[in-house]
DNA sequence: ATAATATATTTGTACATACAACAATTGTAA
DNA sequence: TTACAATTGTTGTATGTACAAATATATTAT
């Protein structure tokens, strides 16, 4: 592969994993960006999170996150209140039919996770990830 | 990194990627996708082309080439003719227009893939890429 | 206190993604 | 020939991406 391949594979891969995880969650009604959402909610234990916060937690940080909770509202795996302290904040958190939700998908994505990474060694792995920390420079 | 991590950071690095190469493309008013178009067609070497060749060449397969091809018909980046042979198809091809507009891009692209690329050993490239491969397997 | 600035979220628009349904044409088989 | 299936492309709808402008609230400076 040449140099350029560099970028097109990246982005190759990076699409392959993507559709991997989209196609697992699809019996599910969520897209991966909901997903990573409600992962996110379930990540604060409890405690709300304002949209700001979530929207530095996701992989694409230009996506609009008032729109994606609201989709979330629709199927009432969220709530949403406005924060008492500061009026220009809302606080999202994560329902119980949310959470159940998770934890119905949660092994169908461990095992995907898994199957995928079994295609490399532990040495593999641990040398790639690592290349990827090198690649992954905001200059 | 966990397990889990392989394929949450390949979709961060495939993203990171593609931003930085959406944002090289900004000044010149194209989307990475549309730029992807032209370079396939490009790459036919005069001959046209069918929306199912580009289709299959794409990155993001399920894309909607019809809509893509649309938006590069109306900057008169690309022709479009009805195929004689099979009414079905239509041929598209890149204009001298679109090949100029190629030519002063890719010194702006080749340079971002080289920067990219400097953050790594050529041993360490080849073996990402080799990595790449092995994770590329669609089952 | 008023004005200017910063923060937090929403809204608008263009483009792209994902998937399904549709239409036209071509190929194949009864 | 007629019917049926396959191929090729278009259209429709919902969702997401990317960027900019607008709104509301809070903070800071004068």
């Amino acid at each position: 592969m040449s140099t350029r391949s560099l970028v097109v594979e990246s982005m190759r891969l990076g699409q392959f994993m993507s559709d991997e995880i989209s196609c697992a969650l699809h019996p599910y009604g969520l897209s991966i960006q909901q997903f990573n959402v409600l992962r996110i909610l379930r990540g604060c234990k409890g405690a709300p999170a304002s949209l700001q916060y979530i929207t530095c937690r996701m992989i694409h940080k230009t996506s609009n996150t008032t729109r994606i909770v609201d989709r979330l509202l629709e199927k009432n795996l969220v709530d949403r209140k406005p924060c008492l302290e500061n009026r220009r904040k809302i606080e999202i958190s994560i329902t119980g039919k949310g959470l159940s939700l998770l934890a119905t998908i949660d092994p169908v994505i461990d095992e995907k996770e898994n199957e995928v990474a079994s295609r490399l060694t532990n040495e593999e792995l641990a040398t790639l990830l690592d290349n990827y920390k090198k690649l992954f420079v905001t200059l």
